[in-house]
DNA sequence: TTTAATTCGGATAATTTTATCCTATTTGTG
DNA sequence: CACAAATAGGATAAAATTATCCGAATTAAA
């Protein structure tokens, strides 16, 4: 569904938020180790998401990620994702037709509309807030 | 959504079976130029179908493939789907946990279970004869 | 029986994605 | 200021996916 890149994206983010909750700064190493990934390549993407203005990072000695506490509850999972993967899951057609839409439609067009629609209402209707509640509560997991 | 391999194998499956309903049977050849994929590529991954039984290859001069068209009305997305890329669509965690399940969920599981039951059901629910059939009518198209 | 048209299958290449390495830059602290 | 702890970023490598090439095997038809 996502690229792998993307599932480090919107774990480490969920980490970054709850860290930031906490009043604590989080580094790469910490976060790479949170969340099970690679650390020079969850360093790309994490700067992509710094890019974006999803993430903020401070260099130097006591560095690292944060997110503004007041801004966590209106990041959403469709930010993280367009930041990393673009906007293809949405606008790219199933079947990989350079032109695909309601007058030149793909076999699976109609088909996918509701799928489709139903996955981005979902992305843009989910919070980094109630993700983040979820892994402190204990009711979800970010490894293993 | 689906890996490249797959998009060929759906239009592939879909025009064999057009053909196949008009008694025709058709080439790599032809079907690589009708679905605008490289002809070399499409036949491994009509070799894929081929084992999976999703379609036939008739081997030698005036060879080609066909689907037995009692059959395709049978034949669904999800089987074209599977065969190619397996059932990773349906059961990988959608942020790629090794074991995400309701006793130990991801952030984004519960989120996902309605998406990915949707595209399920469209996969298991959808045949190629319908497919087949808006292509044969105009109403929906293999190219471009 | 030869030939031509095919699929099959192994080897290889190109591209994209994922991952690593190393150096530069920034910044707090002694 | 010097040093250590971080992120930033470029270069490169590994792995996966996509794509190509070529010869082998099969089969209908001349």
């Amino acid at each position: 569904m996502f690229s792998k890149a993307c599932e480090y994206g919107i774990k480490a983010s969920i980490f970054i938020a709850l860290s930031s909750y906490k009043g604590v700064r989080v580094s790469l190493k910490a976060i790479a180790k949170e969340i099970n990934s690679p650390e020079a390549f969850t360093a790309k993407i994490l700067q992509d998401l710094v890019r974006h203005d999803v993430i903020n990072s401070i260099k130097g000695a006591h560095g690292g990620f944060e997110i503004d506490n007041t801004l966590i509850s209106s990041i959403k999972l469709s930010h993280i994702v367009n930041a990393i993967d673009g906007d293809a899951i949405y606008s790219r057609c199933g079947l990989g037709l350079h032109t695909c839409n309601e007058n030149h439609p793909c076999p699976v067009h109609h088909k996918f509309i509701g799928v489709r629609e139903e996955l981005k209402l979902m992305l843009e209707d989910t919070n980094l807030e109630e993700l983040a509640l979820d892994i402190k509560s204990g009711t979800s997991f970010l490894k293993v």
